[in-house]
DNA sequence: CGAACCCTTGATGGCGATCAAACGCCGTGG
DNA sequence: CCACGGCGTTTGATCGCCATCAAGGGTTCG
């Protein structure tokens, strides 16, 4: 199935991006975009490509990684229900960052030309554009300023602690995909991140497989110094 | 003298961020904003407090950084003339960075209610707002990447192969600021970006104090591994 | 002229990367 | 149903980049 379904709409209109627009401008979109399924591991674009599409992510889980001096790093790892790669689509220019499912997803495509043309149209949907790009570019200043003032086993501890908030239960929750994805994230080895849960386990935090569980939030707070100023609701 | 002067407008109008917009509601930001001149080392603001104002660097320096774990890193150096701290005034959220300024500082003070508000009303500020700001994330995840994937040579090399660029001669320029800050925005200590202009050395980079001269361009593009997208354009 | 302060240079130490190997989970096929 | 094989994870040993500690220039300003 090629286009939106009506089933699929009710999640994607609840999205902060859509939520406020005019409906026929909103239908307009999703009638010029369509969903589509990925098998695991597919790469959906590469960086320095035209970014000819917004991509939203409706079922699944991608990864954003980018490359640099031969290696590769990940940038983010995309739940859903969640729009992504904006600011390329935003600016029109090549991709930053480059993009691979790690499991099978269905992800609406829309057209960025459309998509920029929109914009120019709906003021709410401007607005909730640069709303997303600055809590966007505030989370990347919080995610610059952890890899610069934190060592690795805090930089887990504060991302287990955002997590379990994130995901509804901040005691315990199932880590989202791999753990040497985990570890590309957090800006260190698998060998490393096996370490680093290591010693959080003497800082009341315990694992087993993907399944974490938050014994002491204290303690984990007090060893990992979370950030004072409480991240931004989505 | 509070208010902007007929003499500083050009400069200031001629942002991207101001440049497209309705000119009574430009009127309407500058009367209702200030130009302010601040000594060196100033604290502006610091993290955590309320976004009250915009920021515009008209004529000096100023360093955003940011603090955690109790030590404090360079996010930005920002040089005449530029807007700063955009997205705590967009979002409305608490800043996550502190500001000083470096050297004496002509700094515009746009109310932050007060540019909301005009934001809303006006769609070709809003258009120019999203604009900066997607291009700031894009800077942002150039900035996050480079930290992961380059040491701390290779960062320097980028570094001051962009700043040739954008400071109009990519063969020879001044450091902006004390190495110092330079250091500790390029994510080193000053004992290491020290070190570091020494490995430059035998790689196409001269230095004499804060003058930078770029001997071999190509020699050190091969050391540095620079981004395959190049930088975005203001 | 001297006293900060910044920058540089040298010596040492620690965090995290790399190399290496064993373990455990899971899917496949006999 | 079990054996096997592959892959991700864990654990251990070593190496290298960068931070820290320490001391010596150089410059600027009082």
């Amino acid at each position: 199935m090629n286009f939106v379904r009506i089933g699929e709409k009710p999640e994607i209109s609840r999205l902060p991006l859509f939520r406020d627009m005019d409906d026929g401008k909103r239908e307009r979109i999703f009638s010029g975009s369509f969903l589509q399924v990925f098998p695991p591991q597919l790469t959906l674009f590469a960086a320095g490509q035209q970014s000819d599409f917004l991509y939203v992510l409706v079922d699944g889980l991608v990864e954003l990684y980018a490359v640099s001096a031969g290696r590769e790093t990940t940038m983010r790892i995309v739940e859903p229900v969640t729009s992504f790669i904006l600011a390329a689509v935003v600016t029109d220019m090549p991709f930053l960052m480059s993009a691979r499912t790690l499991v099978s997803s269905r992800i609406l495509l829309v057209p960025a030309a459309l998509m920029r043309e929109v914009i120019k149209q709906d003021a709410a949907l401007m607005q909730a554009t640069m709303q997303e790009l600055a809590v966007g570019y505030r989370g990347l200043v919080r995610a610059l300023t952890d890899m610069k003032l934190r060592q690795s086993a805090e930089r887990l501890g504060n991302y287990l602690m955002e997590q379990g908030v994130r995901l509804g239960d901040p005691e315990a929750f199932e880590l989202k995909g791999e753990k040497r994805v985990l570890a590309s994230l957090l800006g260190m080895t698998p060998e490393n991140l096996s370490r680093a849960f290591g010693v959080l386990r003497d800082h009341g935090v315990g694992v087993s497989g993907s399944r974490v569980t938050i014994l002491d939030r204290d303690r984990l707070a007090r060893f990992s110094r979370p950030d004072p100023v409480p991240p931004d609701p989505i």
